[in-house]
DNA sequence: CATTTTATGGTTGAATTCAGTCGGATTTAT
DNA sequence: ATAAATCCGACTGAATTCAACCATAAAATG
């Protein structure tokens, strides 16, 4: 064999080539989809769809495929436990309610602010972020005008670091900033990367005005660095998990504290199995 | 009914919740998956995927749940014509080859270039843009770094624009920059958009090696403005479309030009049908 | 406490999809 | 021209999945 099967495998390249196409574009296709598009045999799509799959660049289910090329995922959001999901959604649902129509909005990353940011979508907005995600869901908003900070991206969170953010931060003013804090304590909010702590106080300094999410976990705990104190904090947003003491001390600090009611862990966690009771 | 039904309506959507967390994250699940993590019965998977799925935040298919909820798609990558795309492709994969392992890595924005983006993923290199979805592309690989441009984002191509963007720019200096363009005439290279323009200027100055990216089609055209002459290139890469007239009007300009073979847009478009031969 | 409403889990028959195999057609090589 | 190899399309039995129905249990209502 000198010269190979040059055009048959030619043709097929090309198919496959146009087949992941189509998959990429959609992220996902119908396997009958794919047969009607193409105009070929559904067996020939299926050879197609193993060697794109033995290939890695996609995966097979029942009925289609799922492209997996691109679009990694980040790692702090996909190891979370649930329980403390339910109390982030009821505290963001919150926080998303004190913010009104037409402001300009900074939202940090974060977990907890990114479902805020879930909460504003296709709402009459100015968004300003650092947050990878977070500006992914306002990217293709046309209600929502976004800002970006630049710098460099932190490959873990997806957030944009350094002294770049900080400069533009210095000359934006935003009516409202949201934050999230890894951790609160008496001495005020504490944060887990140096670098991320700087930008955060330039997001204090260019906001009218303050709300922290924090869920009554991190209140009491202390974490790297120390961002600001507690007398910068405009509103707290928590669950009702918090201390009376904690109440307290945001009361005398003069910030406004907004609780939510977060269903029982336990409930949220297992699904409650059919609570038995005497006849 | 005066207080409803709460507590089983709470864990009614304190499950949905959770199933679409599962589903957000994965962005595709399989039922007999969520059946097993969330602990329910199949039916009542099923029930809730109906309701989901009315709801618009997942789509179904068989043997599984896609999300369709956040991650909106950008208009501009939706709507392609496949006899394009593989030329884009083509491109692409020539273009990546140019470009060395360890290099600085300046990208623009445009589906071309966010095709070479794909092919340099997971590559040792210093990744600059200011599109998103490359962005996207790089941000959990720990094998590249990556520095987001910032500024205003504009809605239907995901990139940063605007005044701090280019300011950035013009105190980063790359290796190499991988630029796109609208059209390409011999006054020099053309774009759609004004202020992506004076961004794509300032990529040009920032960079020791300019590789522009652009499909045959795209020669001879001019778009709204002019953004640099010919003579600021140093590569050109395109398909095997392009006139010899353009092949030496290129050279002139003293640039190098790297040609990609790309299958006859007939059998990509449809698939060529066996061609007949007479006996 | 009795009734109504709602939510859940299991089952069943129908529909869809899968993997493997076969024959035909075309290209390549001898 | 003949033989071998490859690719494609169609078919078939097996496995999976779907939608609908029913029975039960818990919660809300009066």
């Amino acid at each position: 064999m000198r010269s190979g099967h040059a055009v048959k495998a030619v043709q097929n390249h090309e198919r496959r080539s146009r087949l992941l196409d189509l998959i990429r574009i959609r992220g996902f296709a119908a396997l009958e989809e794919l047969v009607r598009e193409l105009g070929v045999s559904e067996s020939t799509v299926r050879r197609d769809l193993d060697a794109l799959e033995e290939q890695g660049s996609a995966k097979r289910t029942h009925g289609g495929v799922l492209y997996s090329g691109g679009m990694p995922r980040l790692a702090e959001f996909d190891e979370r436990q649930p329980a403390n999901w339910a109390a982030k959604r009821a505290i963001a649902a919150k926080a998303a309610e004190v913010i009104n129509d037409g402001e300009t909005v900074l939202l940090d990353g974060g977990t907890t602010t990114y479902e805020v940011a879930r909460l504003l979508v296709g709402r009459s907005l100015q968004v300003v972020t650092n947050s990878l995600p977070v500006a992914n869901l306002f990217a293709s908003e046309a209600r929502t005008d976004l800002v970006l900070l630049g710098g460099y991206v932190s490959p873990r969170t997806g957030v944009c670091l350094g002294p770049y953010a900080n400069e533009l931060l210095g000359r934006l003013h935003v009516t409202t900033t949201v934050l999230s804090a890894a951790g609160i304590s008496e001495e005020g909010l504490f944060n887990a990367h140096l670098l991320l702590a700087e930008t955060e106080q330039a997001m204090l300094k260019a906001a009218g005005r303050v709300i922290v999410v924090a869920d009554s976990s991190k209140f009491g705990r202390k974490s790297l660095t120390l961002v600001s104190g507690l007398s910068s904090i405009n509103v707290f947003v928590s669950d009702d998990g918090l201390s009376p003491a904690w109440r307290d001390a945001i009361a005398k600090a003069g910030a406004q504290l907004v609780i939510t009611r977060v269903p029982d862990a336990d409930d949220a966690a297992h699904g409650v199995p059919h609570r038995t009771r005497p006849a």
